[in-house]
RNA sequence: GUGGACGUAGUUCAGUUGGUAGAGCGCCAGAUUGUGGUUCUGGUUGUCGUGGGUUCGAGCCCCAUCGUCCACCCCA
């Protein structure tokens, strides 16, 4: 081997997409940017890099050992770990240009220098939507956001999914009537794991922390008490000794899940479950997590909640907001392995037009008309075999070629072949632009995602 | 940061007690010079991650190193 060649690859925990795939991606988010617009989010991005003392400036123990950090010159810089803080900074900083509720959605990359895994990336994107109040902000906001989430997998293809929310008031009041509010934070990132690690686990964890073992047995027979909505919150309101939090908490997730009803999210789709903590400890009121029901092992694929107050660290404002961040990343990832992407046409073309001869303007001028009629074109310039020819089309799925040879210029026409049928006929131009037209309209009936592949 | 596995062709991987470097897929050519996707025939591809050691002889054994993957922690 030449030993001048540098072997090509790509960082551990970076995805690289082939060509199919990147087309599949980019129609996920875009259908994701066309949901968000539908309920009136206005677009942001902000720069992947940032001041350290900006990034750093709530950051503390686990994500600030993450963050990728350096120097340029004098300056201290750091790579954005979630798309929250930079969402805190730009609205601290442009408060006075802003309208609130601030309703904003940002799809962008962000890094983590965290050992990569299955699904586990170092660079990856993150679609977060968030709704930001001066002052205050409506407990419904709470509310819209599963609605968003849940018409998002359904644009999507999914139905299989399960929106989990809760609310940290709850769990934190409970643990107040146990008077265990010093340890809520430990408790709440222990009871979390449930689902993953199983009841025994949580329990070994809960009195590693040194709870008593009847207490114990109280805050699981919590977090496991199950049912409809409704029946939870009755049997929460039958445990309330009066504290505050806890009856605020009950009387917000009542809220919420009777909004979500009104939204038209069908029960099928969320519930409410007292084990939903978030580990994050920002958090303070209504928090979700969303999973797919055939594979729970995969964990949260989107997830978030309500905070009290946004931008503490830029602004003496009080900003509180609702957010959701789904890791797009992860998810393509996952529908990817289990081979539910490819539905639905995944060419970067309808229709290659193939000359037959040296003389380009016939093919240069039918592309121009098919492009003008909304139809992808490319037309194939090498001087290839014809196998080769018809092959590029077929290799990447392009549905229609178009042959222009003596023959069909002499005629004033064009010889239009359906690959996958394997028909072709001679046909005008214009006659052509309907027939592929026609099956466009069809080929887009088809899911972009198919769990049932 | 902790623990475990694995590095062989473009790619996915096989390679027996240490004895000539292999297969599928892909790619190229032909059957078929204006018809792909199927089929058939032929062909192409290697610093066996890197460095050292043991040995008459190492893809295989030993040491080191780099890299990758998996799990934990934490998270999307």
């Amino acid at each position: 081997m030449n030993p001048n060649i540098v072997k090509p690859k790509t960082l551990s925990g970076f995805m690289e997409l082939l060509p199919k795939e990147q087309l599949q991606f980019n129609k996920i988010k875009a259908a994701l940017e066309r949901v968000y617009g539908l309920y009136g989010f206005y677009p942001l991005d902000t720069p992947v890099l940032e001041y350290a003392e900006i990034l750093f400036a709530k950051a503390g123990g686990e994500t600030e050992k993450q963050v990728y950090r350096f120097t340029k010159g004098d300056t201290d810089l750091a790579m954005r770990f979630d798309l929250t803080v930079p969402l805190a900074k730009y609205v601290a900083k442009n408060y006075s240009e802003l309208t609130f509720p601030f309703k904003r959605y940002q799809i962008g990359k962000v890094y983590r220098g965290e050992r990569a895994q299955k699904g586990r990336f170092r660079e990856f994107y993150q679609s977060d939507i968030d709704i930001i109040g001066d002052g205050e902000l409506s407990t419904i906001n709470d509310a819209e956001i599963p609605s968003i989430i849940y018409n998002i997998f359904t644009e999507l293809g999914l139905d299989d999914f399960t929106i989990r929310i809760n609310n940290r008031k709850v769990l934190s009041g409970f643990f107040a009537m146990l008077s265990l509010d010093e340890k809520a934070g430990d408790i709440m990132r222990a009871v979390d794991k449930i689902e993953k690690l199983g009841r025994d686990t949580v329990l070994r964890e809960l009195l590693e922390l040194e709870i008593d073992g009847e207490l114990c047995e109280k805050i699981l027979g919590f977090i496991e008490i199950k049912g409809e909505n409704e029946q939870i919150i009755e049997k929460l309101r039958a445990l309330s000794d009066g504290n505050e939090l806890f009856e605020n908490g009950v009387g917000e997730l009542e809220l919420v899940a009777k909004c979500i009803d009104a939204f038209d999210v069908p029960r099928k789709n969320y519930r409410i479950d007292l084990s939903i903590a978030r580990g994050l400890d920002y958090y303070t009121g209504t928090v979700y997590e969303t999973t797919f029901n055939t594979h729970p092992e995969i964990g949260s694929i989107c997830s978030g909640g309500r905070y009290d107050n946004l931008a503490g660290y830029y602004t003496e404002k009080q900003l509180p907001g609702v957010g959701i961040s789904i890791g797009l990343t992860r998810l393509f990832y996952i529908l990817n392995e289990m081979n539910y992407i490819g539905g639905g046409a995944n060419s970067p073309a309808d229709v290659l037009i193939i000359p037959m001869t040296d003389e380009l303007s016939h093919a240069i001028g039918a592309s121009s008309v098919l492009r003008k009629s909304g139809i992808r074109t490319q037309i194939y310039f090498e001087n290839k075999k014809f196998k080769h020819r018809i092959g590029y089309a077929d290799k990447q799925g392009i549905p229609f070629a178009v042959f222009l040879g003596e023959e069909e210029i002499a005629q004033n026409m064009v010889k239009l072949k359906n690959m996958i049928s394997g028909e072709q006929s001679c046909l005008t131009i214009s006659e052509a632009v309907q027939v592929i037209s026609e099956y466009l309209m069809s080929a887009s009936e088809v899911k972009m995602i198919d769990i049932n592949r």
